[in-house]
DNA sequence: CGATATTAGTCAGAGAGACTGACGAAATGG
DNA sequence: CCATTTCGTCAGTCTCTCTGACTAATATCG
């Protein structure tokens, strides 16, 4: 190093320090870095412990240690799953839900101080790469 | 969240875990990634444990923690501070160095298989945009 | 100079997060 | 229908990270 991982990862933490801290005045201060990340990774639909843990790429043990707080603290909440009775469901409860907007809030804030940094185009540019990287980084997709 | 920061954050554990794992097979498997992430900010001309602390974004008691580690696994060396008697300045040692030299040798491999994905413009742009943004987030600078 | 404030780093303690291994229950596929 | 795989949990351990308190050295300023 130093190579492009390590400038992003410094981005990426610096995000994440400013969702945490407008979350935490916004009144969600119980969430922790580790359950913001993991409830980051989850879908409208509601994805199995298993699938989750894939995307968060964390064990399914270290999953469901984190959607276990998750669930107490009322982010989120288990359903039984239709197609499957060994698993369940997770999806964003109400407070979930409302935590998310928030977190989106301050998301548009630092994208609009980057993009006033390089500029439209290359903020684009930025955003497009990235996400086409999914294809190669992305255990999930 | 979905946000940009989301996906960088998913390309960089993809990093992280190539290096990781490349590290391992070449002799250096008792790094662990918190070490890794320490050593990845250590600059060539030493820097103090409080100044490593704020560019790796830990406590110092945190850096103090895993710089101890590295020092005993033969990574880094502590040397005094001629400038200041309470400091001393962390460096790579020879295994370091070694070590270093073979997270590189994967970067390159990622940062190529990247380049292949997205074109060399592309790539050329995502890098220039994310280390412009040091600007904005890197608390060492 | 000398009192005060700041800075560098350590010690101690606690809590959170992450892993491995083993397991029961349900589903899948010959 | 039996063997195998998959879903999730239980148990245990270790690593990481933090807060708070402290010593020693340095910087500031009247």
């Amino acid at each position: 190093m130093t190579s492009t991982a390590v400038w992003m990862f410094v981005a990426v933490r610096h995000v994440e320090d400013r969702v945490l801290e407008h979350l935490w005045t916004g009144g969600y201060d119980d969430l922790t870095l580790a359950q913001a990340r993991m409830a980051a990774r989850l879908d409208e639909s509601g994805m199995r412990l298993t699938e989750l843990a894939a995307a968060a790429q964390v064990t399914k043990q270290t999953a469901g240690f984190l959607v276990d707080q998750l669930e107490r603290a009322g982010y989120v909440r288990r359903e039984p799953d239709p197609r499957d009775a060994r698993a369940r469901l997770i999806r964003l409860a109400d407070r979930g839900l409302r935590a998310r907007e928030r977190a989106r809030e301050i998301e548009a804030i630092v994208e609009s101080e980057w993009e006033q940094h390089l500029g439209v185009e290359r903020m684009e540019a930025l955003r497009a790469a990235v996400l086409d990287l999914r294809e190669l980084t992305d255990p999930w997709n």
